[in-house]
DNA sequence: GTTAGCACTCGGGATAAAAGAGTGCTAACA
DNA sequence: TGTTAGCACTCTTTTATCCCGAGTGCTAAC
């Protein structure tokens, strides 16, 4: 008993049929459906023999047969064609994308809010992580005797502040002095650099005069400096899950939302995936909570060099060829889109695939 | 047949019974339930009257009696009494309200949280509306050749800031001019006038000088401004309703989470409504989306003048004593919190109760 | 190796019966 | 006259039973 090309056109056919109903597909349907050229009974004996192989479970014996995990992967490895998107559908995703909008948050929002409509799943863009972003200059504002506004601004442009409350009693010299100093400390060093800290302090004489004014600026300073490199989560079509049939059951519907509604922790879980398109099937879902869906990320790049994450989550049948033909299309898209850009997005050079 | 003392024991015997249960209440298990003084006959002789009267509901003949909109109209006006929170529930709130947390938007997003944890409801909390915040100064900063960081600062030490594409060229000292005179122009005024933009622009002559400047600043300048307005809407405890009987329908579920993750539109709710604690219950929702659940929405005060506001959503059965006690118990601390430090919570002074 | 035929399996829908909670009415009681 | 016990009646919910249909797996014939 070994795989052959009979038995992968009979795989393909199941997978494609319960993709689309969600009922188990039996071996009479099957053969009245696609044109495999044999009967119900051969189609039954290699059935089985899938089955055996691992590529098809049986909810009960008078059921139909199901898809098991090893089949989608073995589908999504070898058996799906990508389809290229018509240009119909290529000019609505460009052009919901880039309607209206100026900034990269925007855009990306944009990019989730498509991605959830096109494939009706629950979609996701973060913007780009910042850990490579380099410092562009440091300043300090005075607001009134006890608030200073420091301000972090990355080379990209990308802007972070925050107001301080300070008790020393500082004036705008000092302030002066210390946003030189530190925009000399820090400039073009890269954010997470910034953050490990060991960054020797020039200009010591004059800091420490005002030691006072430093040791309430400073970890105050650290925590802009941690908020720049947060990446933004957009999430979209979040009750999309409810219209699949999988979940007409409370529990896991439940289960998913809350899941999809612990933003930080789903943040970190992309955060680790590495970059490209990554399809992750089930239980190859590290996460417990992740064992019976399926997540997809893809990675753009903002520069050529930071990259930002988005992709899809649903259940394990999903239509994984569909679904990553419009992510490809829109990671290029973006990738295109803020190459020369430098990460604002207000380009004016129209992306390839824009209108 | 009128209202009595009798009628409104009954009435409000049945609420509390029904708030715990959410099983329609009989005769029987309300005189067992609660020492009325009357056996179920005469309970049921009210029962009928109270329905009569529009107090009460049947689902079907052979059922109990579930409260209408209007009981629970009567019980939050007249029958509810408010309970005072333990110290030890107090300590609780307060504990988490400020533990670790240094920003205004951090201790809004904890005061939703907590509102969720201790209600069991989906809860929600808004950062102030800065209508009637006023601007401190305006400031232009250089990043590269074609863009230029714009900020704005308001009198409580908030920053909004945007970097801008600009497409002319310019020198640090144009930049210095621009800040200058916008500053003197608009200092003093609130965020609202800003916006309306019928404020006299001064240094004419310096301005005009660099027009190509200015007329790719000023829209983003709006737009900055408009960011600075708009309040942050921290929701916690969105999957709760999971939890309720009344939602262990699918379709039911669907709609509220359709409901509750339309943020934007949430917020534009919430901003309409009136000051106050405020109970809106079921149809007297105006939203139909919103006609079988209850809106609880409270405001706090920063500094005795900006208003930020939290909040419970809910089915119209809740328990709406305890509800409003703790949204009491958290707008008074908040208010408290923020009367002395203009708005960024760093505050020194303690609460008065705190830990 | 492929296919037709057929007995067998099992879930799901339909139907019926029984259980249970509660009402509303009547008549008796204080 | 208000209150209460008693009881028939109502209606939902639960449980049990049956039957249908889709599908399998095996066997024997092609």
């Amino acid at each position: 008993m070994s795989m052959n090309e009979r038995k992968l056109k009979i795989l393909q056919a199941i997978i494609r049929d319960f993709v689309d109903t969600a009922e188990p597909v039996g071996s009479r349907t099957l053969s009245k459906k696609f044109d495999l050229g044999v009967s119900p009974a051969t189609i039954r004996n290699e059935m089985s023999d899938l089955e055996d192989m691992g590529f098809l479970t049986h909810p009960h014996t008078s059921a139909g047969r199901v898809p098991s995990e090893k089949a989608y992967r073995l589908y999504v490895n070898e058996l799906m064609n990508k389809k290229d998107l018509t240009d119909d559908q290529k000019n609505a995703i460009a052009h919901e994308l880039y309607d209206n909008v100026t900034e990269l948050d925007q855009t990306i929002e944009h990019a989730a809010h498509i991605l959830s409509k096109i494939t009706n799943l629950t979609a996701f863009a973060m913007t780009p992580n910042e850990e490579l972003e380099t410092i562009k200059f440091i300043q300090f504002l005075p607001v009134d005797e006890n608030t200073v506004v420091l301000m972090i601004v990355s080379e990209n442009g990308k802007v972070q502040n925050n107001a301080v409350r300070v008790s020393f009693e500082y004036d705008d010299e000092m302030l002066r002095i210390l946003s030189k100093s530190m925009t000399f400390d820090y400039k073009g060093k890269t954010i997470s650099e910034a953050l490990t800290g060991d960054i020797i302090t020039s200009f010591k004489s004059d800091i420490e005069a005002m030691n006072g004014l430093t040791s309430s600026l400073m970890p105050n300073f650290m925590k802009t400096l941690e908020k720049m490199l947060d990446a933004n989560l957009y999430m979209d079509g979040l009750t999309n899950i409810f219209n699949i049939p999988e979940y007409n059951d409370l529990d896991r519907a439940k289960m998913f939302m809350e899941l999809i509604n612990k933003k930080e922790d789903f943040k970190k879980k992309l955060i680790s995936r590495d970059d490209g398109m990554i399809i992750t099937i089930g239980t190859e879902n590290q996460d417990e909570d992740m064992n019976d869906v399926s997540l997809i990320t893809a990675t753009y790049r903002v520069d050529g060099k930071l990259v930002g994450k988005l992709g899809v989550i649903g259940p394990t049948r999903m239509r994984y060829d569909n679904v990553t033909s419009v992510i490809d299309f829109i990671t290029d898209n973006l990738s295109k889109t803020f190459k020369l850009t430098g990460g604002d997005g207000q380009d004016d050079d129209e992306p390839d695939d824009k209108y």
